[in-house]
DNA sequence: TTTGTTGTGACACCTGGTGTCATAACCTGC
DNA sequence: GCAGGTTATGACACCAGGTGTCACAACAAA
């Protein structure tokens, strides 16, 4: 969450960096994938890396951080497309457009992020970091649907948690059916679970 | 979540228990709620309810286990409420009936919950326990809705999560309006998020 | 070569959690 | 009152995650 230093691998002057924070999250998936996450030991990921334990932490705070590499860009993306409404658009068709943009990996990547996924929506030990990131999922639609002409002052924070819910609802049945195509559940899983659009009147 | 073991506090034989779950956990929320869940010390917990640090773990198997004592009835009265819905009753009336049932909370008690509410949703380190409890809320849920009609394959998980999502945005509601009725407010949130009736044709 | 900079490793320490074992404190039977 | 069995407790040792500190390694520039 919040920025953290980390070496630099290649600027300028000083020791050059062992190893650089990408390659270290690759190795510690690698391992958690294998072994399982709670029996993979800090020291493992490190021997794996060829560094100490110490210098592991100077890469990450913890070592669930290493699964959420990719978080702060996700909500970048989903803010993005939450930014400016076209007007007339229908806030559904808004907040799904901008989920399923904010979501979307590569095909050459799928395998990686489907395992990353399995791994952060069943390992009980990594739900404290990923509660952070729901969190600011939640909020970011809320705060648009707050935007929105509503009546009910409920309205915008149930916004923000039915699409946490259809976003996770969409990646747990991604991750129990390798062969779907995870943009396409995310809009039919937000299509259910999204309130109506408020009549403004 | 699994059996465990309890002192048991005036039975047959032995030496007497020298104190018990409900204390315990009375001591413990209180320690949370005025230093903090993080900053709170097992050693803290143990001191202030005259116990060793290794007798804690003889009544509880996490510092954070504590604050689910209520759960399992909860869930059991969940459970009970989707057993067998009236017929003709509309499944979103059932399940919301259900979740207002199933967290009732006598007014004697509502700060008491409502205290423990808000360490549950809001510390990072107690969500690798939550997240044990919210699947069984939610795998309650779907597995009800998947005995109904319905030509939506995404459909149960929907339910699941959607009532999931309701019932912690409505405590997440009632934790910033104290004054609020978190029953009403679980009905209109529940109505903002539950999927549609299925159209069974 | 010297100086400054950046990353690393070694060490000590704290907390949560677990396994083991001796013993305190109760009961019943004698 | 004393033995034997039972139950809970406390002390101790241990592991893993995480943090603070400090010396030093490995680079660039002067």
């Amino acid at each position: 969450m919040q920025e953290r230093w980390r070496p630099e691998a290649g600027e300028r002057g000083g020791r050059p960096a062992a190893t650089t924070a990408h390659e270290l999250a690759a190795v510690a998936q690698r391992l958690f994938l294998t072994i399982g996450f709670e029996k993979t030991s800090i020291e493992d990921i490190a021997r794996a890396a060829g560094i100490s334990r110490r210098t592991f932490f100077r890469y990450f705070a913890t070592k669930a951080d290493v699964l959420f590499v990719e978080s702060p860009a996700e909500l970048a993306r989903l803010r993005e497309g939450l930014r400016q409404p076209a007007p007339g658009d229908p806030y559904r068709a808004v907040v799904t457009r901008a989920v399923a943009a904010a979501l979307h990996v590569p095909a050459s990547e799928h395998e990686w992020a489907r395992q990353r996924a399995q791994l952060i929506l069943t390992v009980p030990a990594l739900q404290a970091h990923a509660s952070l990131v729901f969190a600011e999922w939640r909020d970011s639609a809320a705060e648009f649907a707050r935007g929105l002409p509503h009546t009910d002052e409920l309205f915008p924070l149930a916004v923000g948690h039915a699409v946490l819910a259809g976003t996770l609802a969409a990646h747990e049945h991604w991750i129990t059916h390798p062969g779907s195509d995870l943009a396409q559940v995310l809009v039919r899983m937000l299509d259910l679970v999204l309130p109506a659009e408020p009549t403004a009147r």
